[in-house]
DNA sequence: GTGAAAGCGCTAACAA
DNA sequence: TTGTTAGCGCTTTCAC
């Protein structure tokens, strides 16, 4: 519907006899009109049933009162409570939320940074972790661009990061394993080289190193984060003359695939093998069995990201230190004490 | 980033010497402007990296260029696909997509028809099963809205849906069971009175009744599509005095919380009980044990929803017949003959 | 085929 | 505290 016959400022400037500057001021509570005048114009708004034209304001104050959420792929749904948690905030300080889908494709990447410079958005929550290297963009971006990262990691742009630690929080993981009595202990990782990943597995070694365990050659799998690479390489690694009793996965998606290879192989989970995950991502409490894993407080961060945005936005200045949200160790039914000490024990 | 410095039309305009209006119209592809000018214009645009400012033409045109998809839940990844289907088809006739979410709060329903109004989007994806009816609607809403309901149903407004037989479809898996010898089949639909849920719960019906089976005393239980509920009313049907041999859950959701309870009562899925669930959402594939289930077209369901309603912003009209896309019955591993059978074999 | 001029609805200088 | 005025950048009559 265009708006059509809407009714506008100067309507209501007519109707009660003052200017349409007046009108304008009384209902941005910029708290420039006084009294009898301010109650009037409200309510004659309100009873003309008046609302802003935003293409109008758009184009006179320079802003759009929009921001851009960036993924790679918002058919995944890692990304929903990160969406859930910028939009609330979104909403809450008047700001729609428009999706960007890049799909890895450099085209789009910068078709949307295009969007922020072209003022179709005020700012972008940024959740790919890469900025954009083709197109116009080649000479560098401008700084100082109203965008924050989440989740992903983007070094040398100085731009603001929500994060969580995911070196220290997959060590965490390794740690759980390990504590409950598994010593050959397996790693399928994300995509490498790339930060995420690397970290993950940097956390992994950090674990494994602290207790003195080794990492046998091919205990180090790299995966692409999508099931059937979980499943592949569960395979890979069960078929090691000497396979691992856990297989921490960088991601929940692979420990799914990795479950469900092993139960092809007619291997028990957690019975035979113990699986660990990453993300703690929609089901993987309902998963069969419940899946053990690290449970990222994704919908705060999307929530802190809209909110640093907001702040630069309202020209409060940006965190120079990433920051940083605490991750928990969901400990459910995907893993426990490895067979071997059960045997010994029952030796 | 505000939109500063950028060159904007008549920078164009004074570097060659011509008018605004012609560079105008040469950008537009209107067909107005003669031959060499025309390219003349264009090589200076794309070599001036020019960029239309978007608030100034929307202004103008009163149009906005820009969806609304509006859901109940952005949290759920039922709604991914649709999304993702939503956001292909309109990326490539140039619209942007903002993001709407209800939470069935009917103060923001109406926010995002309030939207609709004010031109801040030309058009709308509808996921929800019901129009606002609260607020400024009170007296009813316009006719002849650009609005699209995909997925879900919405009597008595004439709007366009694109939607999938959910009636057939479950009778279809209804079928399914009885084809593997299931007579004791029960059913947990979702919230009553709701269009989709009735609509399952009537495919259940007739797919009973067809095949001249009996619908025992509480055989229908009512849930709310959450997993919880699938869980509860598991427990509630198996306590029966003659308890289902298979289970149709009106979404995959429920499926799986079926599938909980059931191994926490140590029933084997679907050794002892076959469960079938409905949408074949993401990972529904991965379960253990992968889900037998409906699958829905929701990319498809999603772009077709974008198609019609760019046909009616297009003025090319809308279908005055629902759009029923196809569904598939997809045969995983929750289902199998019933254990009765296979008792009386063996005795 | 192209130019001149007006104006979409709003806000922000500047004046009073 | 309020009004006057100008203009954001674009498209679109209307002339020529």
């Amino acid at each position: 519907m265009a708006p059509t016959g809407r009714v506008k400022i100067t309507d209501i400037a007519d109707k009660l006899g003052v200017s349409p500057a007046t009108v304008s001021r009384a209902l941005s509570d910029s708290g420039l009109v006084a009294e009898p005048t301010l109650s009037r114009i409200r309510e004659a708004a309100a009873a003309m049933n008046y609302r802003p034209n935003v293409s109008a304001r758009n184009l006179r104050t320079r802003r759009s009162k929009a921001v851009l959420m960036v993924v790679r792929d918002v058919g995944n749904p890692f990304y929903l409570d990160v969406l859930k948690g910028v939009e609330a905030a979104a909403r809450e300080a008047g700001y729609a939320v428009l999706m960007g889908n890049t799909e890895n494709d450099p085209e789009r990447e910068t078709g949307f940074f295009d969007m922020l410079r072209d003022g179709q958005a005020d700012g972008m929550v940024l959740i790919t972790g890469q900025m954009p290297q083709a197109g116009r963009y080649k000479e560098g971006l401008p700084d100082n661009l109203p965008v924050v990262v989440a989740l992903e990691m983007i070094d040398g742009t100085g731009l603001p990061h929500i994060q969580i630690d995911n070196r220290a929080a997959a060590s965490d993981a390794v740690q759980h394993l390990i504590g409950l009595g598994h010593t050959r202990i397996a790693h399928i990782s994300g995509p490498l080289p790339e930060q995420m990943s690397e970290l993950r597995l940097r956390g992994y070694r950090d674990a494994m190193e602290r207790a003195g365990l080794p990492i046998p050659e091919g205990y180090e799998q790299r995966g692409d984060y999508r099931l059937v690479s979980g499943k592949r390489l569960c395979c890979a690694l069960m078929d090691l003359p000497q396979p691992p009793t856990a297989i921490f996965a960088a991601n929940d998606e692979m420990a799914f695939g990795v479950i469900a290879a092993a139960h092809e192989r007619g291997l028990a989970v957690p019975g035979d093998l113990s699986v660990m995950g990453f993300d703690d991502i929609y089901l993987s409490e309902a998963f069969q069995p419940p899946l053990t894993t690290i449970s990222q407080p994704r919908a705060d961060v999307g929530r802190a990201a809209m909110t640093v945005l907001l702040d630069i936005l309202d020209g409060r200045g940006a965190p120079d230190q990433p920051i940083i949200l605490p991750t928990t160790l969901a400990v459910r039914g995907s893993t426990a004490a490895p067979q071997i000490l059960n045997q010994r024990r029952s030796a």
